[in-house]
RNA sequence: GGUCGGGUGGCCGAGUGGUAGGCGAAGGUUUGCAACACCUUUUACAAUGGUUCGAAUCCAUUCCCGACCUCCA
């Protein structure tokens, strides 16, 4: 039993074994990104460290659905139930339709992910597609008497609900430690205490965003939409939440409550919340204006970048730190990620090239287990790629006949290396410009490299450095091997 | 102020009682030279005290930093 997943469950702050709801199956829901801006570094270690966990239920053999919200409306700019909706102010400030600024984002975020390998989730569902059902989530909180109509708005009644049932217990804290903290603010006349939330808001004269209700025309509270939609695609109980750990106060621990009120239980079974980036020991987010874009990433175009980092680099450079440890970005810490992934991949190549012999000098099985035990301790990726990199060492070390290794663990190894560093890390070889390639550029290039082994042999070392400076200078990069040379063109 | 989490070598980053790992640097092997690869080396656990055969790891005190308490992945 000891080698089993284990998630770390911010309800309980333990690691726990993951039991599925249904044997075989596993529900996973988490909080995607709010379409109102670029998706910076963030949202890449959020969507990458639950494409980790898809892909690894997925691999355990568990069938899978991973539903990861689009919050296109509801989410407030400034204090949580006054202010203008973040989409509406973006829509208003660049002239355009609110679902024009939801379209745009989302297509960012999309392309983004996609560079990224991360995978679509199995349902991706909008808030504004899920109007009805929210609408039908505030009627059962109202039913269940733990939320109040005020003047064409419903809040949850957080004090009443306190009374029986612990709010503030994912997040830790009291609800008297919280009164005392809350800032008093403006137009909250309509709360019965400033702790109460909004999950029907009346829309203001020029609110563009909203639909009618019993109540109000009016728009949904930010926290509700992932209430209703987790019920509707997973069921009012399901296997894990995940999210930003910046998201478990106030949205999940109002989540939960709502939850609870709505369905008479708990809905979540693990939460797990990956930690934030930072920037010089800061957390990076729009809010503090220190967010690097992903695009600018890609292209290196922003003043604190070096230069373009890859979307491979920045997904294996979350994979260097715990998903639950702040990761702090660095131009050093990115060409140390570029350099390690590039070591890795070579490996993997040379897995390719290697023969087996009759024994084995070395302990595959061993790795195996190494790694596998490494993804069951709460993702621990760092320590996995530590096992792998005793790997690398062990093949190059084949590869140079001082260990060898038998046909059976030759397989061994190299569905260990495909498994974990293309399926389960989703690392990829330079974005297929190989195949890019046409047959006669590669003819060429391979003929050019041909005359500098002729030239070589011929002991012409003018002619041999010249080819090989000028194709350096065209972006190749070329090695010479036992019995040849290889190329492959730099990205 | 409240709650929670941290402080590890030049950089990043694992690690709850007994050698992580990557990047960098130095030296060497290989090579016509180079790149790749390989071998060796290097510096560490914020401070102080304590427990222990043995502590980065447990306890105490102190200092410093961050997150959340408003919207944030």
């Amino acid at each position: 039993m000891e080698n089993q997943l284990q998630i770390y469950n911010t309800l309980s702050r333990k690691k726990e074994v993951f039991t599925p709801l249904h044997p075989g199956k596993a529900g996973m829901y988490v909080c995607g990104p709010t379409v109102y801006g670029k998706p910076h570094l963030g949202h890449a270690r959020s969507a990458i460290t639950f494409d980790l966990l898809f892909r690894y239920l997925k691999h355990l053999d568990y069938k899978v659905r991973y539903v990861r919200n689009i919050t296109d409306v509801g989410h407030l700019v400034n204090d949580a139930d006054e202010g203008e909706d973040k989409i509406e102010q973006r829509a208003r400030l660049d002239e355009l339709e609110p679902m024009e600024v939801v379209q745009l984002y989302i297509n960012h975020y999309e392309k983004a992910m996609d560079k990224l390998n991360v995978l679509s989730p199995s349902i991706e569902p909008r808030a504004t597609g899920h109007i009805l059902e929210q609408i039908e989530a505030v009627e059962k909180i109202i039913a269940s008497g733990f939320a109040y109509e005020s003047n064409g708005s419903v809040y949850f009644d957080v004090e009443k609900y306190a009374r029986n049932h612990p709010y503030g217990r994912l997040s830790g804290r009291k609800t008297e430690d919280m009164l005392s903290s809350t800032r008093e603010l403006e137009g909250q006349q309509e709360k019965h205490s400033p702790l109460d939330f909004a999950i029907w808001k009346k829309a203001s004269p020029g609110h563009i965003m909203r639909w009618p209700s019993r109540w109000s025309e009016g728009f949904p509270g930010w926290h509700l939409e992932c209430t209703a939609m987790s019920s509707k695609y997973l069921g009012e109980t399901f296997d894990i939440h995940g999210g930003g750990m910046d998201l478990t106060f106030p949205h999940h621990e109002a989540e939960m409550a709502q939850s609870r009120a709505a369905f008479g239980h708990d809905s979540v079974r693990y939460w797990m919340h990956n930690n934030m980036i930072t920037l010089n020991g800061q957390k990076m987010g729009k809010s503090l204006g220190n967010a690097i874009s992903l695009d600018e990433f890609f292209t290196g175009g922003h003043p604190l970048l070096e230069k373009a980092y890859s979307p491979m680099t920045i997904r294996y450079f979350m994979l260097t730190a715990h998903y639950r440890s702040t990761l702090d970005f660095s131009n050093e810490a990115l060409q140390a990620a570029e350099k390690g992934l590039a070591r890795l991949l070579k490996a993997s190549d040379t897995l390719d090239l290697i023969r087996a012999s009759e024994k084995s000098t070395v302990d595959t099985a061993r790795l195996r287990e190494c790694c596998y035990t490494a993804m069951n301790d709460d993702l621990n990726t760092p320590v996995a790629l530590a096992h792998l990199f005793d790997g690398v060492k062990m093949i190059n070390a084949i590869a140079d006949g001082k260990e060898t290794v038998s046909a059976g663990d030759l397989a061994d190894l190299k569905n260990l290396f495909t498994v974990f560093i293309f399926h389960l890390f989703g690392l990829q070889k330079h974005e297929e410009e190989a195949s890019s390639c046409s047959a006669a550029f590669e003819g060429a290039v391979d003929l050019l490299l041909r005359l500098r082994m002729n030239a070589k042999a011929a002991k012409d070392w003018g002619t041999a450095d010249m080819i090989r400076n000028e194709l350096l200078k065209l972006g190749f990069e070329i090695k010479d091997t036992k019995d040849g040379f290889s190329w492959e063109l730099r990205d």
